[in-house]
DNA sequence: TTGTATGCGTTATCAT
DNA sequence: ATGATAACGCATACAA
């Protein structure tokens, strides 16, 4: 069933077959009527390989996910997703695991397979974009919660993110204010030596300068964005070192494998060792005892990229650089103080 | 740049630079070799559009979900996208807020306007699926997970899926044999008077049978899928009723708010009430204390449906229902007996 | 207001 | 082994 068939079961000519089903206004009424049953009964729909061969205009949104095993970014996925068909384009998810660096590759040849006209990348490495990169790819991008970009040029495409350090320091300072002086900061991948997980780093060692206190390397933990390995790596440190007062995880899916381990090692979440996450998600506050966390505005974070990204798609926007807000949220898990 | 452009650089016909590319055997060697080289020089990719429109195969598989915002959907879609990218195919992910019984006519309208070759249903309502429908689809669908298909007519799709009566009836029977006579039931929505709830429903209420124990409707809790929904029927249940001496939740998601109500009421989890979810997921075996939890086999699920669907697609397979093993995980938060 | 004819970039058939 | 050409289904410039 195709576009011929339907003008001849209509008895009118393919392109105004054409133009009704694409709203053009020079159709008689009762032509578009006519058109229009005949396509409904039928239960025709227009090829769109031949429509997008045509106009070269796929209405294809791409989403360059890394590690949609984390909770955060698939709820991401989910909000934006939505938006996406509302706005009547098609959602294509690309998972990435290329090693740190190579995502602009990835990205290049997402776009040029599937001939977006989009693409939302959430995390992955863009240290590495430059001018060049940016007049290949020729579609708009939009950069949500990346671990890095190259903040020597930021021309060309948009980003949007939260201040990674600030929302870290805060944390920190919040503990040490407390009187916290040994504390234990799990990251996702200490190797890596740039991007979120550094500058989150940078935030907590800021903090400690700022109080005066020595960073001790054995303090910094890895958890690989997993529970289970953050729960050993906890349960480790715990042994070792006995003056632990607090932990701060760099999210709340490693911070619940601190919070077991802590129980685990025979303590009392809150009141020997005091915890704080990362992200809000839901579980920080169902968890026993609730954990503090910090706050992204994921929401806004997702609604945000999507708005901006068909803005930008109908021009009828420039590219931005969009920094949200955090927020502290202070709970059981730091209600004890040390003076 | 196109395939003719290519062709004129190579110094050879369009049909043979498209042989090339698609590995037909009946091209020299050397002049394989010298398109390939302008193919690489020149960063050419084919127009997937063109390609599709000649050959009618659109490479595309789809998913519909049905709550992407359940954690336990997105580790799948994450599993099954993997494998799909693995396969040389593109996944279309969407998903599915219709309300129950149309999910099937969402299939349909999906499967039309994306040209899918294949599609995992994960969630969702199929009860009124038949003959008409299967011959309209064409194309192979499997159902995973979903909350019902038609027992009465299972030919031409596949369907994987635990079995929710049994899984339900051995937690249920679980905390019988422990003592407990008051259990409340946290359910996803009760006034879905068919599906995957009412199974679990259904094994519980043949277990408490099986035990002369009497259902009291007010025991019967509707969480949504929800934490904080549970946390507040939770809550209130506890309130007017201090009898309850066992929760079981259809849910990780839903466990998780039951157990912070049962914290926040002034009882312990294991010791004055017990709890028991359902999933398997990370944060039952990582909460404080661990959770009791019905494991289902989620790679596996996945990894079946993918797999069971592109033998399908390539006729390698006949359709499948195939029902998957559980297993009850005593944890914790189920310690204590009653006398 | 409507119909005819052309071309989008491929693949496949048929020559050569 | 290779090249010319006809389709695939659609949108649109142009003609009427």
């Amino acid at each position: 069933m195709n576009i011929k068939d339907i003008a001849k079961l209509a008895g009118v000519g393919v392109s105004t077959v054409s133009r009704v089903l694409n709203n053009h206004p020079d159709v008689k009424a009762s032509t578009r009527e006519k058109v229009l049953k005949i396509v409904e009964e039928s239960n025709y729909i227009p090829n769109s390989s031949a429509r997008i061969l045509k106009q070269n205009n796929t209405k294809n949104i791409g989403i360059l996910v890394k590690g949609m095993f984390n909770p955060f970014f698939s709820e991401m996925v989910n909000t934006i997703g939505c938006k996406i068909n509302e706005s009547g384009y098609t959602m294509i998810l690309k998972q990435s695991y290329i090693e740190d660096y190579k995502d602009i590759d990835v990205l290049k040849a997402f776009i040029n397979d599937k001939r977006l006209q989009g693409v939302i990348c959430l995390g992955g490495n863009f240290i590495d974009i430059n001018e060049q990169y940016i007049k290949d790819i020729e579609v708009p991008i939009v950069l949500t919660s990346v671990n890095n970009y190259n903040e020597e040029f930021t021309d060309g495409y948009s980003c949007i993110s939260i201040d990674n350090r600030k929302a870290a320091y805060e944390a920190t300072e919040f503990l040490l204010k407390n009187g916290h002086e040994n504390i234990a900061l799990m990251v996702a991948d200490s190797y890596s030596k740039e991007g979120l997980n550094e500058r989150r780093l940078d935030g907590f060692k800021q903090a400690l300068k700022k109080y005066n206190i020595e960073f001790d390397e054995c303090n910094l933990l890895e958890g690989h964005y997993r529970s289970d390995i953050s729960y050993t790596k906890t349960k480790e440190l715990l042994q070792r070192y006995e003056n632990i007062t607090a932990i701060f995880a760099t999210s709340d899916i490693m911070a619940i494998g601190c919070a077991k381990a802590i129980v685990d090692s025979g303590k009392e979440i809150g009141k020997n060792i005091c915890l704080i996450g990362f992200d809000g998600m839901d579980i920080s506050e169902f968890y026993n005892p609730p954990i503090s966390t910090i706050k992204q505005p994921k929401e806004l974070m997702s609604n945000s990229s999507i708005e901006l990204l068909l803005d930008l798609m109908n021009n009828k926007s420039e590219h931005k650089h969009i920094v949200l807000d955090t927020e502290l949220i202070v709970r059981e898990s730091c209600k004890i103080r040390i003076k």
